[in-house]
Formats: C-alpha cells, structure tokens, sequence
DNA sequence: GTGTTCACG
DNA sequence: ACGTACGTGAACACG
C-alpha cells in the first residue's frame, strides 16, 4: 500500500459548511458553525482515508476579493457575510492548535496550490485525495488524484469521489478537457471570459465532437452552424487567454514540503482548549480525558451495604457542602443517590435490599439545612424534602439558566464541560434508551460513575457559578428569586388543577358535529375529499384548483395562515368555512382532547412549570401547556369552564394590569408615560388622545385601538412593517404613528436607543434584577438578523423585569399564604396571573394577600395595578 | 426531525 | 434590497 495525503481547499470547504450547518455561536457571540461543519468533515475524510498527510490550502486574501469582483458583476449575490468572514481566521488557529499545516501564498490562489502539492504527491509515488466544494478541482483528478466534493444531503454530508475517469463517466470528458469546456464556456465566478456564443451545450457539444480546442480551429470549416464559427473564428486569442486562465498550476513555485503535512496527534491541549473556547461538545469527547478527571474516576465507588451509606450521610451531614445526584426516572422510581462531599470523597448509593427508595429519600431529605446541597433540577428532590426551605440549596441548572438562559438545555455534562472543563459521557452515551433501573441493573459500572460524575459536577461546579454569578450580578437573583421561587413551582404541580373530565369530553363531541358538517362542506366545495388539515393539499385547492387571488408566500408552497385567509373570507364561502373548521379542530385536538389524557387519577392535572426554558425569564408550562387555555374567542373560552376548584374551594385569580407597559414608563423615566399612569384612565385612551392630538372624551374607538396597537409594539420592538401588518395599514402611516408616539413620550425613544447602544456594546442586555439575556444577532451583518436583534434588545428588559416581578410576587404570596396559616394553595401563573385554588372561608384573606403581594413586589414610579375575580371555575374567575 | 399553524401572555 | 412585530408549546403533515 502506497501512501496517503489528504488536501483540503480550505475557503470552498468553510464556505460550504457555512452554508451546511445552521448559525452556531458560543456564549461570547462568536459564530462557530462554518468552523464546526469544516472539522466533522475533516474528522469524517481523515477516519476513512486513515492519511499519512494532511494539509489545507488557502487563497491569501483572493476569495473575498474574487468573490466580489463576482457579485459586483453579476450584481446579485451577497459578498461574504460577516458571519463567514470572522470565522476564517478562527479556522486557521484551530489548524494550527492541531498542528495541521496551512499552505497559503500571495498571489497564489488555493486551486494552483493545490494542484501543484497534488502532482508533487503524484510523482513521488503517493496517493492524493483532494477535498473541495468546488468542481474546477476536477481537472486534477488522475488514476492516483481523487478529487472529494462534499454535499450536505440534509441532516448528513455525502461526499462524490472522482477520480479521472469518474470525471470521464459523470461528465463525458477527461480531466484535460474539463479545462478546456470551462474556457470554451467561460464562467463568471473565476473571471474566464470564454467565446461568445458558446454555452454549456455547444461547449458540450464540440468537446465531444473533436476532443481539444485545437482540434477544433483545425476543423473549424467542418462546423455547421454559422454564428458559432464565425464566434469562434473571430476570438481564438480569447479562447487560448481563457484555456490559460481556466488551468489551474501544478508547477507553482510552493515552499511545502512533505514532512511538514507528516499527520501527528491532532488532539494537542491547544486544541482543546480552542475547542472549549468555541463550544463544540461532540468533538471535545474526541480528546482523551483530561487526567484530572481520571483522578476523579478512580475514587468513584457504590455503596451497597447499610452501614456504610449510614456512614455516607453522616459525613455529609457535617460537609459544608455536597454535591448529589437522583438516579431515578419517572418509570423507575428512586434507584440510587450519587453523593459528593469533596473531590476525594464520590460515591454512587445504590437501591438494593436494606437500601430502599424509601430510606434513601428519607435520608437525603435529613440532609436538607444541614449542609449546602447542590444538585441538577432541585424540583426533583423536592419530594424527599422535610420543608420548602431552599437557603441551603443550590440548584446548577438555575445557574448555569441565569448565565446562559439561550442553550437548549443544562445536562450535567454540558454543565461539566462549559464550567469545570471536565468531559463525562451524558446519559444517553452511557444508557442509551435505558431506563434508569435498567441502567442501574445492566450497567453497574456506568451507572456508578455516570451518577458520581453528576454528584462530584454538582459539588464542584456550585462553588464555580456562584463565583460567576456574582461577577455577572445575579447572585442576590439566583439566591433571593430563582431558588426559592423553584419551590413555589414544586408546590404548584404537586397540588395541581381540577378538571371535569365528563364536561371537557362533552365539549369535544359537541365540536366533533361541528367538525364533520363543516368537512363535509368543504370537500363538496371544493368538488373532492382532501385532509383540509394539510397547509401542503389546502393551499393547492384554493390557490391551485380554485386559483383564488393572492396566493403566495412560505417556502414550501402558498401559504393558509389565518390573517391571509381572512382577506379572502367575505369573498369565498368555502374560506370562511375552512377558518371556522381550522378553530374548531384546534379546539378539539390541543383542548378537548390534548388535554384529557392528563387528568389523573386525582381528577387533576399537574403541569410542569420549567424555570430554565424561557430567554427572558418568564416561565413555560408542558405537558400540558396551561399558559395558553384559550382565551379570546368565546366558544374557545368556554374551555375554562372544566377547570374547577377542589370541593369547598373557589378560584381566585389576579392578574396586573399592563405591567410591561407600566415597566416601560418606570425605567425610561418618561414624565408623560408616567403622568397617564396617575391618572385613573383607560392608558390606550389616554395615549390615543396625545398621539392623534384629540381631547379625551372624544377619542374614537379606531384611535383607541391603533394606540394600543402602537403601545404593543413598542414594548415588542417597534418596526414600521410590524404596525403595518397589525394594524392594516401602510408602512408610512404606521410609521407616522411611530414618530407621534416617541414625539409625545420622548424618554421612551431614548431609553430605547440607549438600550440597544448597551446591547451592542456589552452583548447583552439586563433587566431591573440584573437578570441577563445575550443578543448576539446584533452582531450579525445580515440585516434581517440585526434588527431581530435590536427588537429582542428592546424587549427583553421589559418582558424580562415583568417576569422577575411576577416570580417575586408569587414567592411572596405563597410565604404570606403560609404565614397567614391559609389552605389556599397557588396553583397556576400565567405571565402576568396567578389563580389561587381558595378555601371558601378565605376567599377575602386571599384576596387581600393577592393585592397586597403583587402590588408590593416592587416599587416602581408608577403603581403596580392587580385586578381581581372569583368564580367557581375558571372561565369565571377571568 | 422540520415546517406550518394557532392557542396564550 | 432585505422581510419582522416579543416570548412560549402542541398538533399535525410530510419527508
């Protein structure tokens, strides 16, 4: 066996996998995904060639330059985004860190570099496989020089190989004369003019006719077709100059030589480190472990036997500080507790006959107060706890939420890799689809160490984000908010809400009619049976079959969102029919349906309420969502009705009166904004009356609206294009209504410019609790990004510091609800809302703490405003 | 798994 | 010239 070396056009393969790979970007805002996609490529060829060579060529500073000279003559792509270009240089460090070697030149572009490595390889008798996105390449390829072009096939890459005569076979030419089609042809992208006239089909054409280009002007008599010969006749010189520009060099002068592309150990520390530093959690695994953690793993054990967990617990007891891991599932039930109390001391306590889910739980609950317990998603140890005290608890999902709420989620290895730099296999690299106690009894071994890596990550990584924390600000918010606030969620799904399960599947049956009558319409309309709940069919019977007026939009075909359908509505019967059978099928399956397999045995449904989900702060419901019962339309609403309070309960709930708003007047300071809100007036009215200067009493109900219109929008991000859409009005009038607006609240305007200049300046933006949320599109250089990035700037304090005010209410209402010795129990929160599940006899005790705690979490320069209902449902307690 | 639609604040 | 209002979750269709 010859050997190998492996060449990569660096450029065309960043470029490619820029494009491949969705926008990735680390916690400081850097874009990563070019560089991300090029090393699985690089991983990928390097696993199947298993090179004795590697080496990337670049073009100096060519590619952008050529590339625009490109667009400047096509005039319509884009030069290369910004996104790209930042990624170049961290490209090339991360090859060095590697020890991959980079050939680049001036005045050399990447192609004649690596023809000429590719021919040198050739001759001294060594394989070449040559990696590009780009199909000139292909004129290199021989018996011994393959060429590879990556194609990203969806989720996977696929790569096509060419050797000589696969060039032969795929485009009918030889490599040779791929260069000279492409001279005959021209092509724009690399500045090769070509002869007039000719295309892709009659360069195809002559090539196969005669062979060379030479060939041809000796034959040229012999060609039939006049306007082409005579093109050709009059422009040999411009073919010759094209052949000559189209060649790629395979005897340039490149100072390269093979014992610098030796392949050694990619996995230095250097690369590491840059791999850290960019996030990229799969390739890190690639790394040998680092031996402080096999350090770590050699003081791993499980404790079996009673005595010495007995032991265990006693000495955490007296530890400042443990970190524990539950080893359980929702299947499984308790199976084992991870322990650590220092680095020296880990142990996995595992379920088994003395043992029992029951002593373990009681004895991690004795921990609680005892000793700082540090733990991934406290909610979970909740249950095994003697009291909602959470002082002592530190919760290293809530943490690692506060610092970073953008991530998808907060696994004990991303937490252990992102702050402690130690890499440990996740549970699914270790158990795959097993369940816990699957894992427990078929993996002893894994299952021991994966629960003391989770216990000793806790136990280290605690004193890390506090650490962190308290230099970003937000440890009185972890500590004062978040912690106390995870046991208010706790309580919350444990009590749960009552709902008639009888009543909400009546409901259902009773749209079931509705449906079928209106289905049965629609197809006889439309004169054929299609699934009307495909967008996909939908969209092609009424802009297809019955060619109705304004289809367009989406990607993938017409689009039959609502607001476009109801323009149609009062033209088109069916239309109407459609939006009606859309409602009442959503109703069915989300509500009616969706919502019936949660009732439990408790005839209650307990929701999750996730504290580390959300970008602004706010929480998310799941399984079921009850943040989205509907609301608005009456037929819909009548869904409330099934929720129900416990017997001898009534519901009362609060919710504060446009606290985004009253947010806004408070920390822009704006006089006037904050004057409306000491008026006892409708603020839509009031704002109405200064925007279209119009004396109160006479404000119209369109002026009304369009204020309050206007009022959302700026607390969304104000865009001229987004008022127009909601409003159905013209970009200039909405932009009309923008200027009056910011004419009348001036400190508004400032304090949003200045929100968004801190924004760019810092990367993030915070709200009044010094609770964070990056905002890297703002540095992104497509303009669609940026301005999402400047209305998430604008948004973000506001909707974030409501979320904080409402998370300080509920703390307060559920302590005063305790203090006060109450039954009542707070069950939901929805955004500005809380419903309380009340105890007949304290229906007025409960209202005076709702009022009193929601309009005392904070102090701001205008009044906080609750408004209050009772009801024996829901539907009537709103 | 992704895209579309629609329910809520 | 571009093509959106901010934040969520669930159901469904479709590849």
């Amino acid at each position: 066996m010859s050997e190998k070396i492996v060449l990569i056009d660096g450029h065309s393969i960043l470029n490619r996998a820029f494009y491949g790979v969705p926008l990735l970007s680390n916690a400081k805002g850097l874009h990563t995904n070019a560089v991300y996609g090029f090393l699985n490529i690089l991983f990928k060829i390097l696993e199947e060639e298993q090179p004795e060579y590697l080496a990337v060529a670049f073009d100096v500073h060519a590619p952008t330059f050529r590339h625009e000279m490109y667009e400047a003559y096509k005039g319509t792509r884009k030069p290369m985004p910004q996104e790209l270009r930042e990624q170049v240089p961290v490209m090339k460090e991360t090859l060095q860190a590697m020890g991959v070697p980079i050939c680049e030149q001036a005045g050399l572009e990447a192609d004649d570099i690596l023809g000429t490595l590719a021919k040198r390889s050739e001759r001294k008798g060594i394989d070449v496989s040559l990696i590009s996105g780009d199909r000139d390449l292909l004129q290199i390829a021989s018996e011994h020089i393959k060429i590879r072009i990556p194609k990203t096939k969806g989720a996977k890459t696929e790569i096509e190989d060419y050797y000589a005569d696969d060039v032969k076979a795929r485009y009918g030419v030889t490599p040779q004369q791929f260069i000279e089609l492409k001279a005959l042809m021209g092509d724009t992208a690399d500045n090769i003019p070509g002869v007039p006239k000719i295309g892709e089909k009659t360069a195809m054409a002559l090539m196969t006719e005669y062979g060379s280009i030479d060939a041809i002007y000796e034959n040229l008599e012999s060609i039939s077709k006049k306007s082409i010969r005579e093109s050709l006749a009059a422009n040999r010189e411009l073919a010759d100059l094209s052949k000559a520009l189209a060649t790629i060099k395979t005897d340039a002068d490149v100072p390269f030589s093979l014992e610098e592309a030796k392949l050694c150990d990619l996995y230095t520390d250097a690369a590491y480190k840059i791999f850290k530093e960019l996030e990229f959690k799969n390739l890190l695994t690639r790394f040998k472990e680092p031996s402080a953690a096999d350090t770590i793993t050699e003081r791993f054990r499980c404790v079996t036997d009673l005595a010495e967990a007995e032991a265990v617990f006693e000495v955490c007891a007296q530890a400042d500080r443990v970190g524990f891991s539950l080893l359980e599932d929702k299947t499984s039930g308790l199976c084992g507790v991870g322990l650590c109390r220092s680095k020296d001391d880990i142990c996995v306590i595992k379920c088994e006959g003395f043992l029992t889910p029951e002593y373990l739980g009681e004895k991690l609950g004795s921990l609680q107060g005892r000793t700082l317990l540090c733990g991934f998603f406290m909610k979970r140890a909740y249950p095994y706890f003697k009291s909602d005290e959470t002082e002592k608890c530190f919760d290293i999902q809530l943490a690692a939420y506060l610092l970073n709420p953008l991530k998808s989620d907060y696994a004990v290895e991303d937490v252990a890799n992102e702050h402690l730099g130690l890499m440990m296999p996740g549970y699914a690299e270790s158990f795959g689809k097993k369940s816990m106690r699957e894992a427990a009894e078929q993996e002893p071994e894994k299952f021991t160490s994966y629960g003391c890596y989770a216990a000793y990550t806790a136990y280290a990584a605690a004193d890390v984000l506090q650490n962190k924390l308290e230099e970003c600000g937000m440890a009185k918010l972890f500590c004062e908010i978040e912690m106390p606030l995870s046991y208010v969620l706790y309580d919350m799904e444990k009590e749960g809400v009552r709902v008639e399960a009888q009543e909400l599947k009546a409901y259902g049956e009773a749209l079931s009619g509705r449906i079928a009558e209106l289905e049965a319409s629609i197809h006889e309309k439309a004169g054929e049976e299609f699934n009307i709940n495909s967008p996909k069919q939908l969209g092609e019977i009424l802009f297809g079959k019955l060619s109705l007026p304004g289809g367009k939009k989406t990607k993938t075909g017409y689009s039959t969102a609502a607001d476009v359908l109801e323009k149609l509505a009062p033209d088109y019967p069916i239309v109407g029919e459609i939006l009606e059978y859309r409602g009442l099928s959503k109703l069915k399956s989300t509500y009616a349906d969706g919502l019936s397999v949660f009732i439990g045995e408790d005839h209650k449904i307990h929701t999750n309420f996730n504290q580390t989900i959300t970008a602004t702060g706010r929480i998310s419901s799941t399984e079921p969502n009850l943040q989205n019962i509907p609301m608005r339309m009456e037929l819909g609403r009548l869904i409330r009705k099934v929720f129900v309070p416990e017997e001898g309960h009534i519901f009362t709930d609060a919710d504060y009166s446009q606290i985004e708003l009253r947010i806004l007047a408070h920390m822009s300071g704006d006089e006037q904004l904050i004057e409306a809100y000491r008026m006892d007036e409708d603020i839509h009215r009031i704002t109405a009356a200064k925007v279209f200067h119009t004396p109160l009493d006479q404000v119209t109900d369109l002026q009304r609206r369009n204020a309050k219109a206007v009022n959302f929008g700026i607390v969304y991000g104000i865009s001229s294009f987004g008022l127009s859409q909601d409003l159905s009005i013209s970009r200039k009038e909405a932009e009309g209504y923008i200027q009056e607006y910011f004419a009348t609240y001036p400190k508004v305007k400032a304090f949003l410019d200045r929100t968004v200049e801190e924004a760019k300046k810092n990367g993030y933006v915070t709200t009044m609790f010094g609770r964070r949320r990056p905002v890297p599109e703002l540095s992104s250089a497509n303009f669609m990004q940026r301005s999402f990035g400047e209305r998430v700037a604008m948004n973000s304090p506001i909707q974030g510091t409501a979320a904080d005010i409402i998370k300080i209410a509920m703390i307060r209402v559920y302590r005063a609800l305790k203090a006060a010795g109450c039954r009542s129990k707070l069950i939901l929160q929805i955004h500005d809302e809380l419903v309380i599940e009340t105890a007949a006899e304290e229906a007025e005790t409960v209202e005076r703490i709702l009022r009193e705690e929601m309009q005392n979490a904070v102090h701001l320069s205008v009044e906080l405003s609750v408004d209050l209902h009772t009801g024996t449902n829901w539907y009537e307690a709103k």
